[in-house]
RNA sequence: GCGGGUGUAGCUCAGUUGGUUAGAGCGCCAGAUUGUGAUUCUGGAAGUCGCCGGUUCAAUCCCGGUCACUCGCCCCA
């Protein structure tokens, strides 16, 4: 047997964080739903490739975080690293360019083998929002209201901001490419080792760099804006204008860049300075290429991914709604077992929350009712049971009551 | 993957300049109180001092490694 702990960067979720999640997951699929969502749940694993061909090859995801194992058929799965690669499975396995356009919502556990950190975890959980087949800027605009909804209601605009991007189509963004190429490779005795790296692999990393001799660099380098072409100014502009126009206030950051290959155009993060280095709380953007990279019809796509644990660190805990207090069902002796058993049943038919222990005697029991934040006990014994009544005790006010049996329900309505 | 910090009871933490049985508060269990909780009083259980090795007559304490957590980098939700 090995050691009884948690595989590393993985946790168990109970008590306050499980009713902190819930909160987020209700709260989410009520905003998402109000917006015309629907609820979408891919599986946990996908094949490799799903993930391989959309994320890129050489994005860290892919290259060193995924967790990969070969089932026993001999087929290379994947946890999912994230969600989306698997709902653009789920639209072409499924045939739905037919029901066109395609608004989801989702959430669950994503997998990464990354090294541990406050709000950073190998199993972490997401809240997920799609909308595919829209080219239109209305999309990014919904998909924008969406998140300010609900990050509205779970309180947490005051510490959040948005950042937005546009790194344009295609046809801009690799124009703007191999200008920062041509410009670092002029200084490339001036990067920082990592920035070198990622001259190579992605050099639109290093504007997010945080050495401070990249930050020089980065200063006075090309500016994506001015490398957008006329589509790409349009497309922006409406984005842009349909924000003003709901009211949702944003700071343009041009070096904010997307980790995973496949965006294009509208790009975002919310992002606040409570969590220390995990400051996104929720991120997303446009991503026309993917559906046809993946081998789909040419759908565009855009969407975001929310992480739960790290909401959960900001959320104040008086926003998330108490467990129900239950009430608690107390024989008096063993004859009134069956008794008390029966009358537990049909409350909870009628929709109570009901509470019953299973042992020792009264005290022990009242003890326990209390420690269950019951909100009263029912004690039913034979001298209440001749006379065809329960004594009703409130635990606030430490009253009590006898109740005729036939008449518990009503008694008891307003703890429903 | 890289660098720093931490690791003593279920939780929060004290402590041992290396020396006999390692402590407190909270929590838990039981009794005072076998038809009445929350309050109060009394008692009890619970620790391989993260793990492995080294130094030493002796290690929870010093040293090395390792695991976990944590902060930052990389990257990302």
């Amino acid at each position: 047997m090995p050691k009884l702990q948690t595989v590393r960067g993985t946790h168990d979720i109970m008590g306050d964080k499980a009713r902190t999640f819930r909160f987020i997951q209700q709260t989410f699929q009520q905003v998402a739903m109000r917006f015309g969502h629907q609820e979408i749940s891919t599986p946990i694993f996908e094949f490799t490739e799903v993930f391989k061909r959309t994320l890129g090859e050489t994005s860290d995801v892919v290259s060193k975080e995924m967790y990969s194992f070969e089932d026993r058929g001999g087929e290379s799965l994947t946890l999912r690293p994230e969600y989306t690669a698997g709902i653009a499975r789920a639209f072409i396995s499924n045939g739905l360019q037919q029901s066109l356009p395609c608004k989801f919502f989702g959430y669950g556990p994503m997998f990464r083998y990354e090294r541990p950190q406050k709000g950073r975890m190998r199993q972490f959980h997401q809240i997920d929002l799609e909308i595919l087949g829209v080219p239109e800027p209305q999309a990014d605009i919904e998909v924008l209201a969406i998140a300010v909804t609900l990050l509205t209601e779970l309180d947490l605009m005051d510490d959040i901001t948005l950042e937005l991007n546009s790194l344009g189509d295609r046809e801009s963004r690799d124009a703007y490419r191999d200008a920062l190429v041509v410009y670092f490779t002029a200084h490339k005795d001036k990067l920082s080792k990592d920035s070198l790296a990622r001259l190579e692999k992605n050099p639109m990393r290093i504007l997010d760099s945080k050495d401070e001799g990249d930050r020089v660099l980065v200063a006075d380098a090309p500016r994506i804006s001015d490398y957008y072409n006329d589509a790409t100014k349009v497309f922006f502009d409406e984005v842009r204008a349909g924000l003003d126009a709901l009211g949702i206030s944003y700071t343009i950051n041009e070096r904010l860049v997307r980790g995973l290959d496949y965006y294009s155009h509208t790009a975002f993060e919310f992002i606040t300075k409570k969590l220390g280095a995990q400051g996104t709380v929720l991120a997303g953007g446009r991503y026309d290429a993917l559906i046809e990279m993946m081998g789909g019809p040419a759908t565009a796509g855009i969407g975001w991914a929310g992480g739960m644990e790290r909401l959960a660190e900001l959320i104040s805990p008086d926003l998330v709604p108490e467990e129900i207090r239950p009430i608690a069902i107390i024989p008096i002796g063993a004859d009134c077992q069956i008794e008390a058993l029966k009358l537990a049943q049909s409350l909870r038919a009628s929709g109570f929350t009901v509470d019953m222990s299973y042992r020792g005697n009264m005290g022990k029991r009242m003890k326990r009712a209390n420690k269950a934040k019951a909100v009263a006990a029912i004690l039913i014994g034979e001298d209440e049971l001749k006379r065809g009544l329960v004594t009703v005790k409130n635990f606030d006010e430490g009253s009590q009551t006898e109740v005729a049996l036939d008449q518990i329900t009503d008694h008891l309505s307003h703890y429903r």
